[in-house]
DNA sequence: AACCAGGGTGAGC
DNA sequence: GCTCACCATGGT
């Protein structure tokens, strides 16, 4: 029996395609249909109008409503948008986009593979990862794997799933993680400090100031977190055309305070999308 | 054929 | 504390 749930201005495939998640592939044949993999579940989801329309049971929905935070309301995000000229017309190309909650483990796994690394060939690796080391679900769809899994992989294996030399970063990362406790270990880290928090990430290897940020945003429920990869990098820069990068990327942060996370992932799409030939009718923000 | 992509690490300063 | 070469891989 299929599930719809009333998800306002939801914009399933901006919110699944922007670069946050890795997990999600579209259905041939249709548009704005998608079949991805969270924590031990997989789904169809559908957009229907004002609604997201899934295939699980009754018992799920509650899980995929907070998937998709479709309890939270974006408004405020966007009236601070809305109210600066500059950062105004990323509400048209990315109004919709919420901020998924991922499972930390993955998150973790996912952006040190992220690391120099492209959207498209990043969904590849994480998916290779996935249905090699992952566990079998229902639908051909895997699991993303545990710390114990990764922690036991050969970085020769990794290396032929195109991990190049992000392998040992992996193992090492899982090894770590197993070390402390576990996958809930990191769920451990939501009710730390925010800076503490950062600290802890960026001990693990191939975690720097960039990934522990999406592994607080993504997976952590740290709303603050800004990334700064090089289009925010750019995008920060247009908010700011007096200061250099790093001091704009600190500015607008502070600028957006807790809605900063959503705000970088409107900037993120925004400025990723209009490289990649823009979104037709959208001009696009003013590089400088 | 250089250059780029949701960067991090280690060495040298 | 800071900068910089280097790191695999695939697409343009």
């Amino acid at each position: 029996m299929p599930v719809v749930l009333d998800a306002g201005n939801f914009d399933l495939a901006r919110s699944v395609s922007c670069g946050q998640a890795f997990r999600w592939r579209p259905i041939a044949g249709e548009t704005a249909a998608f079949i991805g993999v969270a924590r031990d579940k997989w789904d169809e989801a559908r957009q229907c109008g004002p609604s997201l329309c899934l295939t699980c049971g009754e018992g799920d929905a509650s899980f995929w409503r907070h998937y998709f935070a479709l309890d939270r309301d974006y408004a405020p995000l966007e009236a601070l948008l809305a109210s600066d000229p500059i950062a105004a017309p990323c509400l048209e190309s990315s109004r919709g986009i919420r901020i998924l909650r991922q499972d930390p483990f993955e998150t973790l796994i996912s952006f040190i593979l992220s690391a120099n690394n492209n959207v498209a060939r990043i969904t590849g690796l994480v998916e290779r990862v996935a249905s090699t080391y992952g566990e079998p679900l229902n639908g051909g769809c895997f699991a993303f794997p545990t710390p114990e899994r990764l922690a036991g992989a050969s970085e020769t294996e990794l290396r032929s799933l195109g991990v190049g030399y992000r392998a040992p970063y992996v193992v090492q990362s899982a090894c770590q993680t197993l070390d402390r406790g576990g996958a809930s270990y990191l769920e451990t880290l939501r009710s730390l400090p925010f800076a503490e928090t950062e600290r802890i990430l960026r001990s693990f290897p191939g975690v720097g100031p960039k990934v522990a940020a999406c592994v607080m945003l993504f997976g952590l429920g740290f709303d603050e977190a800004y990334p700064v990869d090089v289009w925010i990098d750019r995008a920060s820069q247009a908010l700011y055309p007096g200061l250099n990068a790093k001091a704009a990327a600190r500015a607008a942060a502070e600028r957006f305070g807790p809605w900063a996370g959503a705000a970088q992932q409107y900037l993120f799409h925004h400025f990723r999308g209009n490289a990649r030939g823009g979104t037709p009718g959208v001009p696009p923000l003013d590089p400088a």
